[in-house]
DNA sequence: CAGTGAGCGAGCTTCCGCTTGACTT
């Protein structure tokens, strides 16, 4: 698709009446079809001015006066901005209506060097054509106040990320970061892990019975039921499957009582990425990226939102729908409230932006992202489900205890027939879902087989991405912009890691009654695997803890919830954002002092105890090349102290002295081949031989690094050098630095440590060096490790 | 590409929120 640029689109209409700026070029385009000839629409791409980049940004002594300067990348885009400006009679600021989109309308305002007699503000909540036009009809002036709540926020989330962040580099390590969101992020994923540490898993015997009942038409159907308590030994559980030996069963009671279910909201950012994370399984970033290209192809409405408000357009589209595929019973209308923190409502729910395409053209994913849009919006304006749930109560004959069996029948479907929301816990108790076979009290019940089976407490579940931005935007931290980015950040800073981790076997004992006989049996079941979950790293426990310590007002969970009222009092005109930030500042800043003066240099030590052979202590912390153990202590005169990396999977907070004893058995030195000493240690790769300065694998499954004698590593060495040998076409005595190999993609040059391609067509062994050294010249020099 | 574990200390790092595009093997 052609994209027509502003200035092109100048040369066809060189003069305009009316010139409409929004924030996205989507956006601009919608609209512009509602509006006629008269109107050019264009965007500003979001803000266009910020904080001065290099520097602090702020005037402190002078009342805190922003120093704002034109975003890099928006050079381009304002000139241009400017010019159409001066061509057009009318501007019409028509950024979104939230903070931040009065702010941007603000700087639009300053930076064009618009005349507010001819600069018109206007807001709507929906891209249809009625907004719009209503939206023209009534322009409003700039609100300042608002103006000025973002400037507070702006200012203030500057003020923490760079007086706090130089203290992390003087005290714990350079070129790390905190900030207001961030820091709380991390310190979310820190104390779950701790909590899950801190565990302690216990373990209870929950019995289930299964009943025969015979049916009317003579079948027998199976009644699972559960015991109302669980016991906590086996010699209890075991004592109670006696007493059921030959108890009587019967039925107390059969209780039915009507349920009724309703559909969820429409979407927001926050629960499409919490959806599409369950049902989908894309990650929030994915999810983002997704929902942009079916925004930008005009297939569903805008897709950072907090708001839960459909249009009443979608509201009607999405009835006739229903009634024209379901009927009328399917159909209710709803009205949904956002109920989440500091949400801003700028814009619609996110919808399809026609209710009756069903399908779209796309890829896999967008159709799969689309149909997930598509049914939550239309079950959110569908009837609620009807249930009957059963419950059957079980008298025991010898015991106080009753066996209850639950059941659960759909008596009418309602949304459920479009649109089911899962949840992030796993259903734990196996209930039996579904009709239960006729009962009536009294009835006595003939069992099958009763099972105690040992089952174990949970640990609490470590974040998702999508469960991280669940529980921030149930605290109000961060916006529907930011949640992608915020789970990049903290793992770009080192702070968190998104990991895969293998589970571990676990014993479990279950009794089975059956006939007159207990059997006891002890199985196996996979414990604690987990998959893209968030992990705090060593470093990012070591800074939460610094900032809990030092900045804890900032550190507080309810800190922006704090601030953000505060906020809101500016945009009100009840508070001064200067005067908010002066008070802020003042104790905020004699914390930052404190904290440089008075904190020491943080590695997040802990000492593990003495190792038992030599009598040094052993302790583990951050050092300059990421965690490490040390055996023994630096002192004047005195010996070294020995150090070691700790491996992957090994933690700061949960090493053990066993664990790192271990780490100090390698290197190993296993003698002397041809003059050159031989060790064994174990790197980021496995473990391995050095010899000459050379790195070989141990071999997998085989080798061992505790136990490998010289003559098993003599074989490695001399097979590597085969191998080399084999894969070494032509070396150069004149340069011995450049040799042409066999690799896995055929012959390649090696020089200076870089490798360079060989066209298909020439032959390798026939290179002399000065081809070599073209063919090197014409390739781009490789790309240095890339770091941002 | 796997080791290392402070030295003289230059000059650098960093925030949150609003948007879209682009260096490819």
């Amino acid at each position: 698709m052609h994209k027509i640029l502003n200035t092109e689109r100048k040369t066809i209409r060189y003069m305009y009446e009316n010139l409409v700026i929004v924030e996205s070029p989507a956006k601009a385009k919608t609209i512009e079809k509602f509006l006629g000839k008269d109107f050019f629409v264009t965007s500003s791409m979001g803000h266009i001015r910020d904080l001065e980049k290099k520097d602090f940004g702020i005037d402190i002594q002078n009342n805190f006066t922003p120093k704002y300067e034109i975003t890099s990348d928006k050079k381009k885009l304002v000139t241009e901005l400017k010019k159409l400006a001066k061509d057009s009679k009318v501007i019409w600021l028509a950024s979104d209506e939230d903070r931040e989109g009065e702010a941007i309308s603000w700087h639009l305002q300053e930076t064009l060097g618009l005349d507010p007699k001819t600069t018109k503000r206007i807001v709507f909540h929906e891209i249809t054509k009625e907004a719009i036009l209503n939206a023209v009809q009534n322009p409003r002036p700039l609100d300042l106040n608002l103006v000025n709540a973002q400037q507070a926020r702006r200012v203030l989330d500057r003020i923490v990320g760079f007086e706090v962040s130089p203290v992390l580099w003087k005290k714990v390590k350079p070129s790390l970061s905190a900030g207001r969101v961030q820091s709380v992020a991390v310190r979310l994923i820190v104390e779950r892990e701790r909590e899950i540490i801190g565990f302690t898993t216990t373990s209870a015997f929950r019995v289930s019975a299964s009943f025969l009942v015979p049916e009317k038409d003579g079948k027998i159907t199976e009644l699972k039921a559960e015991l109302n308590r669980r016991f906590d030994t086996k010699e209890e559980a075991n004592a109670f499957l006696e007493k059921c030996k030959n108890a009587e069963f019967q039925i107390s009671e059969v209780v039915k009582k009507p349920a009724r279910r309703s559909p969820a909201p429409p979407f927001i950012t926050s629960t499409l990425q919490q959806e599409a994370s369950r049902k989908l399984g894309f990650s929030v970033s994915q999810t983002m990226s997704i929902a942009q290209k079916l925004y930008e192809s005009g297939k569903v409405t805008y897709m950072r939102t907090d708001s839960v408000n459909l249009s009443g357009l979608a509201i009607d589209a999405a009835k006739q729908m229903i009634i024209k595929t379901m009927g009328e019973k399917y159909h209710q209308v709803r009205q949904f409230k956002t109920k989440s923190k500091g949400a801003q409502e700028a814009h619609e729910a996110i919808r399809p932006a026609y209710m009756d395409q069903e399908e779209i053209s796309g890829t896999n994913q967008e159709k799969k992202l689309y149909d997930l849009i598509w049914k939550r919006t239309i079950a959110s304006q569908m009837a609620e489900a009807e249930l009957e749930k059963t419950t059957v109560t079980i008298d025991i004959s010898t015991v106080p205890e009753k066996f209850v069996a639950t059941g659960e029948v759909l008596i009418f479907d309602g949304f459920l027939r479009v649109y089911i929301e899962s949840s992030d816990d796993e259903d734990q108790n196996g209930g039996q879902k579904g009709l239960l076979p006729a009962l009536s009290a009294k009835q006595i019940l003939r069992w099958d087989k009763i099972h105690a089976t040992e089952r174990f407490t949970q640990k609490p579940p470590r974040y998702t991405e999508a469960s991280l931005v669940k529980k921030l935007e149930e605290q109000g931290i961060g916006r529907p912009s930011t949640y992608a980015p915020i789970i990049t950040t903290v793992q770009n800073r080192g702070y968190v890691v998104k990991e895969d981790r293998p589970g571990t076997e676990r014993e479990f004992t279950e009794l089975i009654l059956s006939g007159q006989k207990i059997s006891s049996k002890v199985k196996t079941e996979q414990t604690g695997a987990e998959k893209s979950k968030l992990f705090p790293t060593d470093i990012g426990m070591v800074v939460n803890d610094f900032l809990v310590k030092y900045f804890d007002l900032i550190m507080d969970y309810n800190f922006t919830a704090k601030v953000e009222k505060e906020f809101d009092e500016i945009a009100e005109g009840e508070l001064v954002w200067n005067d908010m930030i002066q008070s802020f500042y003042t104790p905020f800043h004699s914390k930052v002092e404190n904290a440089l003066n008075e904190a020491e240099r943080t590695n997040g030590v802990r000492v593990l105890g003495t190792d038992p052979t030599s009598g040094l202590e052993i302790s583990v912390k951050i050092g300059r090349f990421g965690p490490l153990a040390q055996l023994g202590e630096v002192t004047e005169g005195g010996e070294k102290p020995q150090f070691a990396s700790l491996r992957s999977g090994q933690h700061i907070e949960t090493i053990t002295l066993e664990d790192a004893l271990e780490l100090f058995k390698l290197p190993r030195n296993l003698g002397e081949y041809e003059g050159k000493t031989v060790t064994v240690a174990i790197g980021r790769f496995g473990p391995y031989v050095r010899h000459d300065s050379k790195f070989i694998s141990l071999e997998k499954n085989v080798d061992d690094p505790y136990s490998i004698e010289l003559t098993r590593a003599i074989e490695l060495i001399e097979g590597k050098r085969e191998k080399d040998a084999n894969a070494l076409i032509k070396a150069f005595e004149e340069n011995p630095e450049l040799k042409i190999l066999n690799g896995r993609w055929g012959p390649y040059i090696v020089y200076k440590k870089n490798n360079y391609k060989i066209p298909k067509t020439t032959d390798a062994a026939q290179l002399s060096l000065d081809d070599c050294m073209t063919l090197i010249d014409k390739q781009p020099a490789p790309k240095k490790s890339r770091k941002k």
